[in-house]
DNA sequence: CATGAGCGC
């Protein structure tokens, strides 16, 4: 394909520098009216130190009369993301915001379509297809950028890996000759250890209660994704009312998963209320 | 505060 150095997003991640090893952005001053450009740069040198470069250059003069509220704006102090960036970084920010649509049809009845939709991005020769590993949404952005990186910290795997039993439902893989379904009595990865067979068969279903009244599948959806598969959620409306009954349940498809967002989520503060989250007894443990 | 819907061949 392309001949030498060649930019890899691989190579981006792969270069864990950590966090001594990132050096102060180059910062651009100018140029001024009359061409002059201060660059301040910092590089390391071969024994490991930092060392600070600073270049003057005259630019050629400025031809083209620059509109005067963007000359006004170039001034301005930055802020928030934009700290330490100069012009020239790409400053532009992948939006974290979630956005869910509205499932026309029941849950159980999504494979066809998810599959057809599969086909469809194939045929495109998936040019695109950007999926995260640690949330899963899909062409947002990648698993390093993922916005809910903190709160998954502590997961059981590393980010970036694959998490056990992963390929569920929607989130079956689109690439060509990929897609490989995996029934629900074998996922979780490790079978024979007893560690995810025990207790006998129970559905990884937690409760979560304390909810307000305007708190929809959606929103659980959001709140719990990130700590792994979610095989249904189910949110107690009044039949009669309509309203929300303040508590729903979600199943997780691995147990270590339900756990972590049990002990992450439980007195969690949200839409101004504390969570109660905790295991709930399967049904058919009741009278 | 609170423990889910359906039961069809």
């Amino acid at each position: 394909m392309g001949n030498r150095r060649e930019f890899r997003w691989g190579d981006a991640a792969d270069e864990d520098e950590g966090i001594e090893g990132v050096l102060p952005p180059t910062q651009v001053i100018g140029p001024d009216e009359k061409g002059v450009k201060i660059i301040i740069e910092w590089r390391k040198r071969e024994d490991g130190a930092k060392v600070k470069v600073t270049t003057t250059v005259r630019v050629k003069k400025q031809v083209k009369k620059l509109n005067p509220a963007v000359v006004r704006r170039r001034s301005l102090k930055k802020f928030g993301d934009a700290l330490g960036q100069n012009a020239s970084d790409n400053l532009t920010v992948v939006s974290t915001e979630e956005i869910f649509l509205e499932r026309t049809r029941p849950a159980g009845q999504q494979g066809q379509k998810q599959e057809e939709k599969g086909a469809e991005l194939a045929s495109l020769g998936n040019a695109s297809l950007i999926v995260c590993r640690t949330c899963g949404k899909k062409g947002e952005h990648w698993t390093s950028k993922c916005p809910f990186k903190e709160l998954v910290a502590n997961r059981g795997f590393n980010i970036g890996e694959r998490p056990p039993g992963e390929e569920d439902l929607g989130t079956a893989s689109v690439g060509p000759g990929k897609a490989s379904y995996v029934p629900p009595s074998m996922r979780g990865g490790k079978q024979g250890d007893g560690e995810s067979m025990r207790k006998g068969r129970d559905d990884n279903s937690i409760r979560v209660t304390n909810l307000s009244e305007d708190t929809r599948e959606q929103d659980l959806q959001e709140l719990f994704r990130p700590f792994g598969s979610i095989s249904r959620i189910y949110v107690a409306f009044d039949r009669d009312t309509g309203l929300s009954r303040g508590f729903a349940f979600i199943n997780f498809v691995n147990r270590e998963d339900a756990v972590r967002a049990i002990n992450k989520l439980d007195g969690y503060g949200y839409d101004n209320l504390i969570l109660r989250v905790e295991w709930a007894t399967p049904r058919t443990d009741r009278a």
